[in-house]
RNA sequence: GGAAUCUUAGCUCAGCUGGGAGAGCAUCUGCCUUACAAGCAGAGGGUCACAGGUUCGAGCCCUGUAGGUUCCACCA
């Protein structure tokens, strides 16, 4: 029998022991079962230096919600989990461990730093796996992956050499993105730009050969002056045509420098002169190349003048400056300060200001990649939801550079690539190499530069399972269903991901992207470290429970979307959780008293067949949501329809029933408020999976589990739609009751006769079947249905409703007046739906061109309306007598 | 500079292919009715940013304006 629940729902004690059954029960694992359809999600990898926070809460909420109601829906769901090594951010954050012992990373040397690094990954990798099991993620743990264990390791010197291989990965000396304080290059997807306050500094190069003639050139980084190798002109400057071609002192130093004319230049900003520096500006890198100009490098690593710099060399790039422009001004060739605020690129995990420099690395060539990734999206292969996110997808893939995945860490996969010292030749293999295939030099040397990280995690959909080994797995849950993730790294990770799976598969990795917004405070503002306005998870869960977390997630927003987080919208997830909680309870406590046996569907009473026929409409329309990854649509299709039309109206409906033992129709309520239950529980139970397997389990006094029980499909021998329409009018005829009562102001205790008055006799019936349940709603004594108006006292209070009238004698507390004021609004309110009919229908244009649909359904408005207001004139013309 | 997106009740947001404006919270009024006061019943509250256009009909489609947010971009 089931047991006696708590009064109130209390997530903490349930949901561990839940989560821990469910483990051990192992219904998150899948294998592969040719008798069944696959359904794959891939999870993006958290990683293994994170702490849960609300992104991850919602990714993973959204993704467990798509796999609980696969999974019910007899798919092999595989979730494949896994965390991420996120080379910089970890390597820096080890870093920064490291310090505070007072050990330095080049001390410990990358052998003494990886086994920190390893270390690290043990105590922290696990920590947010735990974490994300507290959300009820029924992901497949038993296949946990790591973007540096074997497999991956394998999956990405395969890629690195075939597209070595096929000329698609290159080596080369480029302008990149360094940052000084993490010591690498990054990608042009990690430059974050930011409005900087700075100066423009006009600054006089003297040509040579006319004394007292200068050409005045403006710059926001006066120190790469040292750098110069020519001053730029537009050739079509007719300011400088006498210019070109000759040679200019360059300030500070003792270099000369030449005029050239490029197109690259904007006659129109600054004084159309431009310093060319190609060591230190992508732009000027460019120009160099057009005219053959030196590249002078006078920084070091850290953004130090080098020795090339003369008197400035050591000194940090902003004391260069600074000394510079005051060395310029005692020589008088400073011209003029002007404040101005400009765009300057930031590394976007350390903020600190990029360097462009010229490094040897290594670079992923796009061009042809590029291509077939983007056809996938025009050609609808791959769906990206909403679907706005097609536009950022076409423009970045239509406008992609070269991708530099070489980084200075320590920390990552090790490039494949070996230098042979004796005579340069480079040898890409999977295989360490420990001979020269050139010279046959043993004198062989690693690159010693790692990958960028995202370079691992765009194998991902299919490293995880196993590429390239030719696995079951891979043949069988391969190209996974959909990626859940957020837009912000649609850039990162999705265009990789899918140029990646073509190139490597022949496949998409997926045929759905649903993209998810941020989580921000309830100032709108970004959850951030350093404002301390992050909200955590963990927190949430401890004091409301992980269900009402996931729901306050998933409800009222969209795809895409940006949601903000209030605690008040978890306190109303927790309050659905305890209605349906009570709920189950009250079913419980009556299923308890008595025997709930099968029923024929012939024996259920109107009521019955109402609910029955409405739980059956939202399987249909959850499902459809679904489909469609409408999941906040469907959530508040649930929590409506578990609120409102089963408790506060079923079990309201159902209470005189089961408080009678000789209701001949009380085992027909016991089963339909079982069934009716069970079905909702399980449409709820995706996203609340806790609560709803606490019930479920009771409920069905089993050890079967809700999440590997069926999804409920439509039945047509559930479908009633009459008498769909039936309740709506008793509805209609209550809520008419409950408006005269507390306008009238007469207490729910001061019972009354209720008469209902119809002509038609379906109508009549309908009221006679509803009897036992209208009165208890209504708050009536008893309930007169007759088809006049005989024997009711003439000022009853009364509620017209379409096709009948429902009077109240309340004779000592009727206010005539108020009443008639009452009459008055309604008749009002009716006049004006009539004259909205009528505009439309008396409109030639509107029944021409108007569907026949719409047009009768306008027809049928328009004539219950009349028939209302006709009653209310009736009524009024009796009380004004 | 380019692009996306938003502007709907006091607040935060839904609103599917155009066909009578919704939810949660907040406010007001009654209720300790034997599942639930984390509850029940009822009420008030919106020129759907503004201006045009298309349409029989526009919160929804088109154009423009204003304001907000975000992304992309090499203006020295």
């Amino acid at each position: 029998m089931p047991k006696e629940l708590e009064k109130n729902y209390n997530p903490s004690e349930i949901e561990d022991r839940i989560y821990k059954n469910w483990l051990d029960k192992k219904y998150f694992h899948a294998e592969v079962d040719r008798s069944k359809k696959p359904f794959t999600i891939v999870m993006p990898p958290p990683n293994i230096t994170g702490q849960l926070h609300m992104g991850h809460a919602l990714d993973n909420t959204m993704q467990d919600i798509l796999i609980r109601y696969k999974r019910m829906q007899g798919y092999n769901a595989l979730w494949q989990p896994g965390t991420d090594h996120a080379a910089i951010a970890t390597e820096v954050k080890i870093i920064e461990s490291l310090k505070e012992k007072g050990i330095d990373k080049d001390d410990l040397g990358r052998e003494g730093f990886l086994e920190k690094a390893w270390d690290w990954k043990d105590e922290y990798g696990g920590r947010i796996i735990n974490q994300l099991k507290k959300l009820g993620s029924s992901a497949d743990w038993d296949r946990e992956r790591f973007t540096m264990d074997d497999g991956n390791n394998d999956a990405v010197n395969e890629v690195f050499c075939k597209l070595y291989e096929k000329g698609w990965i290159y080596k080369g000396s480029r302008i990149v993105n360094w940052c000084p304080v993490c010591q690498t290059t990054i990608s042009d997807a990690e430059v974050e730009h930011v409005d900087q306050d700075g100066n423009f500094w006009h600054i006089n190069y003297p040509i040579i050969g006319e004394e007292g003639r200068f050409v005045e050139i403006a710059t926001t980084r006066p120190e790469t002056l040292l750098g110069d190798t020519a001053v730029a002109v537009n050739p079509e400057d007719e300011r400088y045509q006498d210019i070109i071609g000759k040679m200019l002192k360059l300030p500070l130093t003792d270099r000369e420098i030449p005029v050239v004319a490029d197109p690259y230049v904007d006659k129109e900003f600054g004084t159309g002169c431009v310093k060319i520096t190609p060591a230190h500006d992508p732009n000027d890198f460019e120009v160099g190349k057009r005219h053959n100009l030196e590249e002078i490098n006078i920084m070091n690593d850290d953004a130090t003048i080098n020795s090339l710099g003369g008197k400035y060399a050591g000194m940090d790039r902003y004391e260069a400056r600074k000394a510079m422009v005051a060395d310029l001004e005692a020589e008088g060739l400073l011209v003029k300060v002007v404040p101005h605020s400009h765009n300057v690129g930031t590394h976007d995990r350390c903020k600190t200001t990029v360097e462009p420099l010229i490094k040897p690395q290594w670079f992923v060539k796009m061009e042809e990649m590029a291509k077939p990734a983007l056809e996938a999206v025009k050609k609808g292969d791959l769906k990206l939801i909403p679907e706005r996110m097609n536009k950022n997808y076409y423009n970045w893939l239509e406008n992609i550079r070269d991708w530099c995945v070489s980084r200075q860490l320590w920390w990552g996969h090790r490039i494949p690539a070996y230098y042979c010292q004796d005579c340069n030749e480079i040898t890409v293999s999977k295989e360490a190499v420990c001979s020269c295939p050139k010279c046959g030099s043993s004198n062989m040397k690693q690159d010693p530069d790692t990958l960028d990280t995202w370079f691992s995690s765009a194998l991902w959909p299919f490293s995880t399972l196993g590429w390239p080994e030719k696995t079951e797995e891979m043949d069988y849950f391969f190209p996974t269903d959909v990626l859940v993730t957020g837009y912000d790294i649609i850039f990162f990770w999705v265009i990789r991901m899918v140029f990646s799976s073509l190139e490597q598969t022949g496949e998409l990795p997926f045929h759905t992207v649903l993209f998810h917004g941020l989580v921000r405070d309830d100032q709108g503002r970004k959850m951030s470290k350093s404002l301390g306005n992050g909200i955590d998870p963990l927190e949430v869960i401890e004091k409301y429970g992980a269900d009402a977390l996931r729901f306050t997630l998933i409800t009222g927003n969209a795809p895409g979307n940006d949601m903000r987080f209030y605690w008040e919208r978890v306190e109303a997830s927790r309050n659905f959780a305890n209605k349906v909680w009570n709920a189950s309870r009250f079913i419980m406590m009556n299923i308890e008293k008595a025997d709930v046996t099968d029923i024929e569907l012939g024996k259920l009473t109107l009521a019955d067949r109402w609910i029955l026929s409405k739980v059956n409409t939202l399987a249909k329309d959850m499902t459809e949501n679904l489909d469609k990854f409408e999941l906040g649509i469907a959530a508040s299709k649930v929590y409506d329809f578990i609120w409102e039309e089963f408790c506060d109206w079923y079990i309201e409906m159902v209470k005189p029933r089961l408080y009678s033992d000789e209701d001949e129709t009380k085992g027909a309520a016991l089963w339909t408020l079982k069934t009716v239950l069970g079905n909702a529980l399980k449409l709820l139970h995706p996203y609340m999976p806790f609560v709803t397997e606490e019930i479920f389990t009771n409920l069905q006094d089993t050890e079967e589990s809700i999440m590997i029980s069926d999804w409920p499909e439509f039945k047509e021998e559930w479908n009633f739609a009459e008498d769909e329409r039936a309740v709506d009018t008793i509805k209609e005829a209550v809520r008419g009751i409950r408006n005269l009562r507390a306008e009238m102001n007469v207490p729910n205790s001061k019972k009354a006769t209720v008469y209902v008055v119809s002509e038609k006799e379906e109508v009549r019936n309908i009221f006679e079947d509803a009897k036992v349940f209208f009165a208890t709603l209504g708050f009536a004594s008893e309930v007169v249905v007759q088809a006049d108006k005989a024997g009711i006292a003439e000022d009853a209070v009364s509620a017209v409703i379409h096709d009948a009238v429902v009077y109240m004698p309340f004779a000592e507390l009727v206010d005539i007046e108020k009443e008639k004021e009452r009459l008055a609004k309604e008749k009002k309110r009716l006049e004006g739906e009539i004259k909205r009919c009528n505009g439309m229908l008396n409109n030639p244009n509107f029944v021409g061109k108007a569907p026949e649909a719409k047009i009768a359904e306008e027809k049928e408005k328009l004539e219950k309306y009349t028939g209302m207001l006709e009653t209310v004139e009736e009524r009024l013309a009796q009380l004004g007598k």
